[in-house]
DNA sequence: ATTTTTTACATGACAAGTCACATAATTTTT
DNA sequence: AAAAATTATGTGACTTGTCATGTAAAAAAT
């Protein structure tokens, strides 16, 4: 005899297997997952949030930048940015200099004492892109970053935002 | 001549075109524009949040559910689903009852409520996949799906979680 | 049968991210 | 040149997500 219980077991496992194959919960997860293991190797080496390492990243291999032109490097909110900096001038990794010739910027700079904590880190996060460098060919690479680019085309189509205008008129 | 300016600017733009490939950061950056793009969906038709949605969605295709399977199914961490289930029982979205067999569950049922409301929203959202089914054939989807296979294992992959370890020894 | 371990859930604390709005500086229009 | 539009940054309010901890119930080990 099948007991309410199994039914309901079944039902879930049913909906755990379709959920395997829906695109926007697999790259969320994917990409949640990326994060926490992120998170973890930057905690095991030193105390950087995610954003520190991510700007002392972009400072100590571009130089100096403005607040948008880290944000557009790591295709995040310029809010997220702007909110970090105070913490890493407090901590004294960087410096903060009104733009010469547009004083509307904020260009930040990599002091020695953020260089040296960016060196300690790297260690361990470049070990990370080597394995995943491994991990994928280059030929899977080139053909994962395309799959990509496409779905990232897909969520910032602003056509299907309107589609529920047309829906309910 | 070059200006410090032209230079600094150069500078930038290798970085972006080299992150570019950085697949952690693409796919994160895909992954929210994803969320963003159903936030906005969600915000056209009603009032629920993300998560309330897939609270939703869950319980309608699936039935009665507890709090970790629906973690389980959304590759999330219980704790969104049960801060989310208050608010929704207070919406009498839900009720929620202790499991018959194990008193430490919490079975969540979808009311009346909550099933029309989960009509309502499911057009668009219904309409958004339909759009990303015929984005990718069934070949395409085949193969990102198992990318994003891959870079999960690697991401969950607790060896990496240790080089820190050796490389320290 | 009692102890130990595991599991399910709730919750406080925090990080990450988005949005809307405000302000100042720059650029474009007129 | 003055007005209008755009751009860069900062900030409050909020959502999403993780982690650690506590509690109660169930399962496993002794």
């Amino acid at each position: 005899m099948t007991t309410e219980h199994d039914d309901r077991m079944d039902r879930f496992r049913a909906r755990q297997r379709a959920q395997e194959r829906n695109l926007f919960g697999r790259i969320a997860a994917a990409a949640l997952a990326s994060r926490t293991q992120a998170k973890r190797l930057l905690k095991s080496v030193g105390n950087l949030s995610i954003t520190e390492w991510r700007i002392l990243w972009d400072l100590a291999e571009a130089g100096p930048l403005t607040v948008t032109e880290m944000a557009s490097i790591q295709r995040t909110d310029h809010a997220l940015i702007s909110r970090t900096i105070p913490t890493m001038l407090e901590k004294g990794y960087v410096t903060a200099a009104t733009g010469a010739r547009d004083r509307r910027v904020s260009l930040v700079t990599l002091t020695p004492a953020g260089q040296s904590v960016f060196d300690e880190t790297s260690t361990i996060m470049s070990q990370r892109r080597e394995a995943v460098a491994n991990a994928f060919s280059e030929v899977e690479l080139d053909r994962f970053l395309a799959l990509i680019d496409r779905f990232e085309q897909f969520v910032e189509d602003p056509v299907l935002s309107t589609l529920d205008i047309e829906g309910t008129g």
